[in-house]
DNA sequence: AAGTGGTCTAGACCACCAA
DNA sequence: TGGTGGTCTAGACCACTTA
């Protein structure tokens, strides 16, 4: 009978580590920026060795929960704009260089009832409400995107009314004033035509075909937070994808 | 003075062990399907122990070009169908389902001077040749994409007048019968309105807008060796793109 | 039962950073 | 100078596969 070192749990203990720092790092136990304790500190606090405290830490630096600096410390990720653009930002010019969307103009916000997708792809109880922005980016100087971003008005209560204008790097505000991490995201690409509306926007003419993204982030729980459909023109831009 | 263990190459020893072993990887000393040595045969061969030498597979895995299973062994990875689809196929049907393209019908294959875009894309010298295929991929029975490949003739040679149509995937022809493997891949997406050809070949109403893809696949050593040009329906299916 | 990869330890030393 | 992460070792034991 195969019996587990630390009863409670199982599994290897690097896994169970693993976890007990993720769930530290979810409940506000530590916060984006904040530092860990060191390796040996952890390490002696959740009675292992520093090679597997270590091997536990490895995998969330591979998936960008933390962030290590030799001689510094070992920190909580946080969505600075720059990780946010080369992160979740997928539009480059054709000639290849990257470009930062520079500045985005809302062109509407309100508290709402949800709508039928809003409710389902959010995972959203029955009459619960969301806030939507509309708005539009450009890239260097012409605008290139519109988006339609709806969050759970539960999660990011008063958005719709903070006075100043949304900023550029969403995520940021979303960390720093709503204690919401956007961990990961799913994108969905289709090509469609642009409406009136959005070659009016977009200064096109008309039957442009644009590159429609369909996002759904997800916070640090796994939790979906945020849905976002962004309508590109990709006439000088492309959306860059690896494949490792 | 800073003195290194191992005096040619500096670093560390797992990023020189690493380095070694890909080159036996590259170089065809382990073949796509072999098994390596074990472990502790390694380590003993590098004169490292086995947690550097551990420590060193682990990167070659994590990058998919070495494949560990417990209790069997280790090997270099290959293409099997599989693999190119989980991989390096990113249309997903609309609900969600992933689906393998079944068939694809070879409209063209020729062998023939490169154009200057495959001659710079390619890094190929003045005056090469490129071999040409051009197909229909189907989905659910439904034609939706339309490929237009190209590889240097001289890493392929043979391959237009090999007797059968090259087959669906054909990462995998490439790595068993010409020794090319396929190791990570850029794309560049952009929306497009199908032309006339596309339309009649797709079964579309005209005006249909699509995405192309961009391809350019690199093998093991880091150079260009396939430029691959998809232009595709999104009716029905979509690019899904994972961002961690 | 023998061979493989997977986990874990205790301790040493190195490289980097800040005060 | 002292604290942090980064590397490396030698050896032990576990889990899985194959025969």
């Amino acid at each position: 009978m195969p019996e587990n070192r630390l009863l409670p749990g199982g599994g290897p203990l690097y896994i169970q580590v693993r976890d007990r720092v993720v769930a530290r790092i979810v409940n506000g136990h530590w916060l984006p920026g904040n530092a860990l304790p060191s390796e040996q500190q952890l390490a002696a606090e959740f009675g292992v060795s520093q090679g597997t405290l270590r091997k536990a830490l490895d995998t969330l630096v591979t998936e960008n929960l933390l962030l290590r600096q030799q001689g510094k410390g070992t920190f909580v990720a946080t969505h600075t704009p720059h990780r946010e653009l080369f992160h979740f930002f997928h539009l480059v010019s054709a000639d290849g260089m990257r470009e930062l969307p520079t500045t985005s103009r809302v062109l509407g916000i309100e508290l709402r009832r949800a709508t039928t997708t809003e409710n389902t792809r959010l995972k959203l109880s029955r009459s619960a409400s969301v806030i939507h922005i509309r708005r539009l980016r450009e890239l260097s100087g012409k605008p290139l995107i519109i988006e339609d971003i709806s969050v759970p008005a539960r999660l990011f209560r008063g958005l719709e009314t903070n006075g100043d204008a949304p900023p550029n790097a969403l995520y940021a505000l979303y960390e720093e004033v709503y204690g919401v991490t956007i961990r990961r995201a799913v994108e969905h690409l289709r090509a469609v035509i642009a409406t009136a509306e959005e070659t009016k926007l977009l200064n096109l003419p008309s039957g442009t075909p644009l590159i429609e993204i369909d996002r759904l982030g997800e916070a640090l729980d796994g939790t979906p937070v945020e849905l976002r459909l962004s309508r590109c023109n990709t006439q000088s831009h492309t959306y860059r994808s690896e494949i490792e």
